[in-house]
DNA sequence: TTGTAAGCGTTATCAT
DNA sequence: ATGATAACGCTTACAA
């Protein structure tokens, strides 16, 4: 369709390499020739073929970046900061929307690496030996955010466990005496990545446990909304906060509560994970834990990058600080 | 770094041409050699290159998509249909984001075309024939959604002008006798694309200037929170609602009077448009227009396929349905 | 100043 | 059943 190195060289009656030296401006062509090239050039619209760049030098310059469902907001965010972090070194982001399927989420990876993706960026659904065999056999370079795989790719995250403790702190400072811990990802079929949910648990079962006289409960699966009334059956006089493994989900209890006529945080506390974007609309402000979605994209760009430069590089794990963000639901 | 089709063939000592008949089962290939062929596949784990295969072709299978900022949600929630009505016929999605720069839009635009992308999704930012020409002269298929920027491109689209036109008309039905019509937008540069929303400040003046007795008034520009106060200055017997174009300017209308203590629709009603998904958490449910991002998306990539396939395509503009959805805010 | 030739990895055609 | 050869579009030695 467009036209070609060949058929500028053909129409200027010189050769490729002529038309090269023109067109990129090094070695020397005379300025005849040149004018001719480039008026030619200009006149059919040259555009150079970067696949057949690329295949020549080996090098593509573009990121793949892979990314759940972006209507769960989760992650969504980290987009721009990937995008802008890697323009600034002169890649090429690709992103590419995997719409909560495992298989699809390895076809694309695949799909990525065929496409001579020079790393890849990752917050994985995917787990386990094999899945972990597959992204190691594909021999590029790799960075997980979030969820982790193994260990032999760099990973880079928050200490999921140690914020929900924190979280549970700050709930119980605040005098409640009865938790419920919501966290629908442990519903989730077995085959499925939720290392960040089941890190959140274990830190919200150790706090918990840390306190006696505190009662707790967890529920887990799609169907929560339901469940809440069941939980507060019997607890009519103890104080209960909800404490919610990701934000949208705490938005929906608040939801559920002002469709009955409650509000929050006078008949219960609220506390969610990640401070989504969208809170900034949401009233009551809602108590949550920062998890650092930018500044965990950031690192892993910058740490794909240079696992892409460094022939040395050895697989790492990130800890980014989290931070109790004390707000309106509690 | 990964095997290659030829070092293959040297591995089992035969020629590529045996190796590919091998690993496509197509044409004939002695059991034994095939076998052998299969398994030093296997072994370094081959992945065919496919720039290679799409220089030899001519063809890629991907479609490219440019997204404004995606904390800007609208648009985001589009992607998801995208990708999935793009897999449905076999061709892979590639996502960029230009992060708001009229500049950095054309550089991406370029970037997928040099990536040999077989067809262009865009909400364009830029305009005017310059940038038309620069469109064009790609002689690639491309869609436009929302923004228009050449008769020559199909573009997709609500009848934006009629949409604002139904939302007056809802809003005075409500006994409204002031409008205030915000519409950010309209301070931007002049070299930006903002077709959709003067389409709706058209529809707007037009439904006004029909209903005598109704006054109104328009706030343009980023800072028009300040001017909102100002705007109700002297009209303190006539029923306010203000008209946004584009529902997070509506929230920040609603977050706004909830922080001065006043409330929505008590104190002034309230209008967004788009619809878009982060409605669902916010209370009072925000009355606004569907321009139906789903639809736009779905009907954008089918055209641009049918414009990728059939030799004779010819341009068109097309509009879908809005809906006015009448809520609580109003 | 200009050109020739080989190569990137894949595929298709035509031979043997 | 297997191979040789050319082609896709671009780049880079190495000549002339």
């Amino acid at each position: 369709m467009a036209i070609t190195v060949n058929q500028i060289a053909e129409k200027c009656g010189v050769s490729r390499t002529t038309v090269l030296r023109a067109l990129n401006s090094q070695g020397s062509v005379g300025k005849q020739t040149k004018e001719r090239i480039l008026a030619v050039a200009k006149e059919y619209n040259y555009r150079p073929n970067l696949l057949a760049r690329s295949l020549h030098h080996g090098r593509t310059m573009s990121l793949g970046v892979v990314t759940i469902n972006v209507e769960n907001m989760y992650f969504v965010q980290s987009l721009n900061v990937i995008n802008r972090e890697a323009e600034k070194r002169g890649y090429f982001t690709n992103i590419v929307v995997c719409d909560e399927s495992l298989e699809g989420e390895r076809r694309l990876i695949q799909g990525l690496a065929e496409r001579q993706m020079e790393g890849i960026l990752i917050s994985p659904m995917n787990k386990g030996k094999e899945f972990e065999d597959f992204l190691l056999s594909l021999h590029i370079p790799i960075v997980c955010m979030g969820n982790h795989v193994s260990d032999l790719i760099t990973t880079v995250q928050v200490n999921e466990k140690k914020a929900a403790m924190d979280a549970v702190h700050l709930i119980l400072s605040k005098g409640y005496q009865n938790i419920v811990f919501i966290c629908p990802p442990l519903g989730a079929p077995k085959q499925q990545n939720i290392y960040v949910h089941e890190q959140r648990l274990a830190g919200f079962k150790e706090a918990v446990l840390e306190c006696p006289g505190i009662t707790s409960q967890i529920i887990g699966g799609m169907d929560y909304l339901k469940e809440i009334d069941a939980a507060l059956v019997g607890k009519p006089e103890k104080k209960t906060a909800f404490l919610c493994s990701g934000d949208s989900y705490a938005l929906n209890v608040m939801r559920l509560y002002r469709q009955k006529g409650l509000s929050i945080p006078e008949n219960a506390g609220l506390m969610g994970f990640d401070n989504i974007n969208v809170l900034d609309y949401i009233t009551p402000k809602l108590t949550t834990v920062s998890t650092n979605l930018e500044g965990v994209a950031t690192t892993a760009v910058t740490e794909l990058l240079q696992q892409i430069d460094a022939a040395d590089y050895s697989p790492k794990s990130i800890y980014l600080n989290h931070k109790v963000l004390d707000r309106d639901t509690l």
